[in-house]
RNA sequence: GGAAGAAUGGCUGAGUGGUCGAAAGCGACGGUCUUGAAAACCGUUGUAUCUCACGAUACCCAGGGUUCGAAUCCCUGUUCUUCCUCCA
């Protein structure tokens, strides 16, 4: 949620900074007055709220006193209507407020560069260059078939399409990367967290997912709960509602879940192969910092999922997203794309944002700051998306026969 | 799934209709004392909003209700504990 006292102190300069992510003017006005409006209405409900305190107090007096109260129930009876009366526009007030408010996105950093997409974003640097082939190399999902690793019909079979089967050497890879990824995090100062794969409305609410992405939640039929689209939902929520320590902070996480998307507005993208599944896996970071390190922490991570690439062995690029491409809490973004000879082209394979205390502020992670309680920075990022990460060892490691090398990194992880 | 009980501040725990934002203890922080520390003693110590400030309002799991007045009474829900049942 976007700092309401910011927005009536800087109305101009906020406004300006969302219009560039393309968020309607009038919206962001609306936002300022209805929060006015409502904070008249709330002097106004505490000051019939106040006085009837007051006549309570007297109440009692008069009646310890023996006093006649007939004349003062009148005025009592009289103020609790408009007692009742000013509530209801209070309330009324607020949820308008809160409606507008949860769906306004995260106020972009200056460094983020306009856009309209993702074919905006700026090339940041490139690491590691892409492999020369002397035969045409395949794609993951012909690699993939040959060599008996994952099963695709099988998967649309058990629940839907953009479900898939691993069999053998291609299951043995997911869990060896899953497991590399979460030792090589840990050795730079990550705790490992394992987390519900089910979480309630308030923690999505708190990263940012709800209410306005529910159309791309899985959610229970007899129950309020929805899959986690992202480990960084729970992993971040795990401290809402908490006022931390300084000395506690940062909170450097990371934590292996499935992740589970419907993809609802990805029809006809990437239909052929494990790009762009329903359920994949994913091993995540998140941290939890003092504002004035989260900066710091950003580059951290992103060269942790970077390093991660290059212990791999996998080519790839960072770019910057514009605001086009920015997702709803970020203040500014890293995707790391890597490399893939089937496609010929960079795919994202893991996205860092730093989304100030957007998050903070909506799922009410504070720490004690001095002698104030001041709202923590979160920042999350994919440590590397397992399903793509697999499909970028396939194609990068491809030979003219179709078998594929395997990473030195992972030998070990598979016994070889 | 069945039965009973519980939910109060960082923690433990008092509080059954008014002066309770809430006793007491612990912890934490500051101070006195000390060469330093411990002990002892004194003080401070929830959150949010409005206000330049004084102060005001709200919050004792959540939501309703009764009442002039609710932490306290009533209803609903949630969570937890124990016992039984079941079970990876």
């Amino acid at each position: 949620m976007i700092d309401l006292k910011l927005l009536q102190k800087d109305f101009d300069d906020v406004s300006a900074k969302l219009k560039r992510k393309g968020v309607d003017v009038t919206l962001i006005e609306n936002l300022k007055n209805k929060n006015d409006e409502l904070k008249i209405a709330k002097v106004n409900f505490e000051t019939f709220q106040a006085l009837q305190n007051s006549m309570s107090k007297e109440f009692g007096a008069y009646k310890r006193e023996g006093k006649d109260i007939t004349e003062l129930k009148v005025k009592v009876d009289a103020n609790k209507i408009k007692i009742t009366e000013a509530l209801d526009i209070q309330r009324q007030k607020q949820e308008e407020l809160e409606i507008i408010a949860l769906s306004i996105p995260n106020i972009p950093d200056d460094s983020v560069p306009d856009g309209k997409d993702e074919n905006e974003n700026v090339e940041l640097k490139k690491v590691l260059t892409p492999p020369n082939f002397d035969f045409t190399p395949k794609e993951h999902w012909e690699l993939a078939e040959q060599n008996g690793w994952i099963d695709f019909e099988r998967g649309v079979k058990l629940a839907t399409s953009r479900f898939s089967v691993s069999f053998g050497m291609g299951a043995r890879l997911e869990r060896a990367l899953i497991n590399f990824m979460l030792d090589f995090n840990r050795a730079r100062g990550f705790n490992e967290v394992s987390v519900p794969s089910l979480v309630n409305r308030g923690a999505l609410e708190g990263t940012g997912q709800l209410p306005k992405f529910e159309n791309d939640l899985y959610k229970m039929q007899d129950q309020e709960l929805f899959l986690i689209p992202t480990a960084e939902v729970p992993v971040t929520n795990l401290y809402q509602d908490e006022i931390l320590t300084e000395a506690e902070l940062p909170k450097k996480m990371t934590a292996y879940t499935s992740c589970f998307r419907k993809e609802a507005g990805a029809a006809g993208r990437d239909t052929r192969g494990m790009i762009r599944q329903h359920q994949f896996h994913k091993v995540e970071l998140v941290t939890i910092a003092n504002p004035n390190e989260s900066e710091k922490f950003f580059d951290e991570m992103v060269e942790c999922a970077s390093d991660l690439l290059t212990a791999l062995e996998l080519p790839h690029r960072l770019v910057n997203l514009c605001t086009g491409d920015l997702g709803f809490g970020a203040a500014y973004t890293t995707d790391l794309e890597v490399w893939l000879p089937g496609q010929n082209s960079y795919r994202e394979i893991s996205s860092i944002s730093n989304t100030r205390d957007f998050q903070a502020r909506r799922a009410k992670i504070r720490f004690k700051d001095g002698n104030k309680n001041s709202f923590v920075h979160t920042l999350n990022g994919s440590s590397l998306a397992v399903g793509r990460t697999l499909v970028a060892i396939m194609e990068n490691n491809q030979n003219e026969d179709g078998s594929i090398d395997i990473p030195e990194v992972l030998k070990p992880y598979l016994g070889m």
